[in-house]
DNA sequence: GTTCCGCATGAATCGATAG
DNA sequence: ACTATCGATTCATGCGGAA
């Protein structure tokens, strides 16, 4: 089965109101935050970011399957020596449109921004806000279990080499059989709280948040060939990630530049997709 | 010099009213969350939390000293499959009231309470509200560095075995020199966010936060024979701590059988703490 | 082929300076 | 007085070149 990927080069207001009502199953973003990326995007004032957003979600809305689920990751900056109310008050508005709050996860920044001052520490964390629909809403918890604590050390390190050789090189579930009951059996669930570090310096794609932010809603909210849509897409994190995972995606950005960086990283990603499946079937052959 | 530790049995609205003005250093305290079933004893209603804390927070701005600040540790709850938004407007109301909400840290709790559901993750974060009275509060931020990331990895593994073991025989700073040295340079400040476990095991009471929590603000926002308040002591924990750092406290509850078993606790400590002393002195004469 | 060291680079924030 | 701009401060990360 096929994956597709769109990309809309435009302001999101506008292009959400070409697509279909209920057809998307999770929506996962990063907008501009209030006074920031001013180079960019011209930095929406955080006196004006409300008005600037409610139009937008009020689309999102409409396009959110009722089972689908939407993660805003945000955060709001220091004016004036207090943290801005803006992020709180976007919450109570977004309520009142018909979003329910449903959780806030953490986002801890292992390598936040440098710095000191007088009266405050580095900022080390950013929330990912959950609003639904409906309060029925898909959740595939299963799919980002983790490994527990002394899993590694307790279970893998009984097994002989060659044990960990056959048992990983095994095609299809990725591992073999012995390991997988295991998995099960010494693997928790996750917490709200996710501990990434941002992909800093990263020349090719300077990305706003690290691939596995994305990609871990994604396999939390959606299976495959489930539809994602990101309406500030930026370099197009998002949409890789959900290629990656083989979910269909819809990318929005206003800047064309963006657009065209995204299109033909897309297009490499699936070639290079392409060729690693010929060579898998010619190695299984 | 002596330290003072006042505990009163009441509620706070009341015995704050007889505590005079700018007196204060620091508030630490947890107040109870509120509590969607009414009947549960103490338990506030979330819709009447916020009526029920302003005339508190009131009493808080009055005695708080204009360079001292205010420490909230609160969680808003899953009401009806959402998550509360009182906590947000209690931020909004305090600032009408007067306060500035200069940051929110995040307590990540290690080990967070277990459970499982088929919407939601574990919640393994709080909110740390740090709230001031002014714009130029105290911080001594030197109180509470923390080794850098790779510290033991990149720095000492250089050091021969010899000069480690020559430097850490040496008493006094409890570190030689050349390591010391290396300390104040391989410290950073830590960030907004604090990675504790809670006390699972604490025999008299039911888990609340860690003394480690009351520890940390207390050292970053006070010095030694300043004065330290919970308006909600519970079992005393802030004030174990600041009495450990020799800092004066005072505690209020409304429970006469937490007010009587925090006072016989700091009774013990305060003796354990004289008996230290005398053996010092002697140890040292 | 490793491992190690140096270096640039961030969704930052404050205080001083300039219009 | 109030707003814009700039320099100083700071640290985890991953890349590239060197040993």
């Amino acid at each position: 089965m096929e994956i597709n990927t769109d990309i809309f080069c435009g302001d999101a207001s506008d292009i959400l109101q070409d697509i279909e009502e209920n057809c998307v199953d999770l929506i996962v973003t990063s907008p501009p935050y209030a006074d920031q990326r001013k180079d960019t995007y011209g930095g929406i004032p955080a006196d004006k970011y409300i008005e600037w957003f409610l139009p937008i979600s009020k689309e999102l809305l409409r396009v959110l399957k009722p089972t689908g689920t939407f993660v805003l990751n945000i955060k709001e900056r220091v004016i004036n020596g207090e943290r801005s109310t803006y992020v709180m008050e976007l919450i109570m508005e977004m309520r009142k449109q018909g979003w329910l709050w449903t959780e806030e996860f953490i986002w801890h920044k292992k390598n936040c921004y440098p710095g000191k001052w007088p009266n405050r520490f580095r900022d080390a964390w950013e929330r990912l806000l959950q609003f639904n629909k409906t309060k029925q809403f898909n959740m595939y918890q299963e799919a980002v279990m983790v490994p527990m604590g002394n899993w590694a050390k307790t279970r893998l390190k009984n097994l002989s080499e060659t044990d960990k050789i056959r048992d990983n090189s095994r095609v299809g579930s990725g591992f073999g059989k012995n390991i997988s009951n295991w998995l099960t059996r010494d693997m928790a669930y996750p917490t709200n709280v996710l501990h990434l570090s941002t992909e800093c310096s990263n020349r090719s794609h300077s990305a706003t948040f690290p691939m596995e932010l994305p990609s871990w809603f994604i396999k939390l909210f959606t299976k495959e060939f489930d539809t994602v849509l990101d309406p500030f897409m930026g370099s197009g994190t998002t949409l890789f990630a959900a290629e990656k995972l083989r979910r269909n995606s819809i990318g929005i950005d206003i800047l064309d530049e963006y657009c065209q960086m995204a299109k033909e990283e897309i297009k490499e990603k699936e070639l290079c997709h392409f060729e690693k499946e010929e060579e898998y079937a010619f190695a299984n052959k």
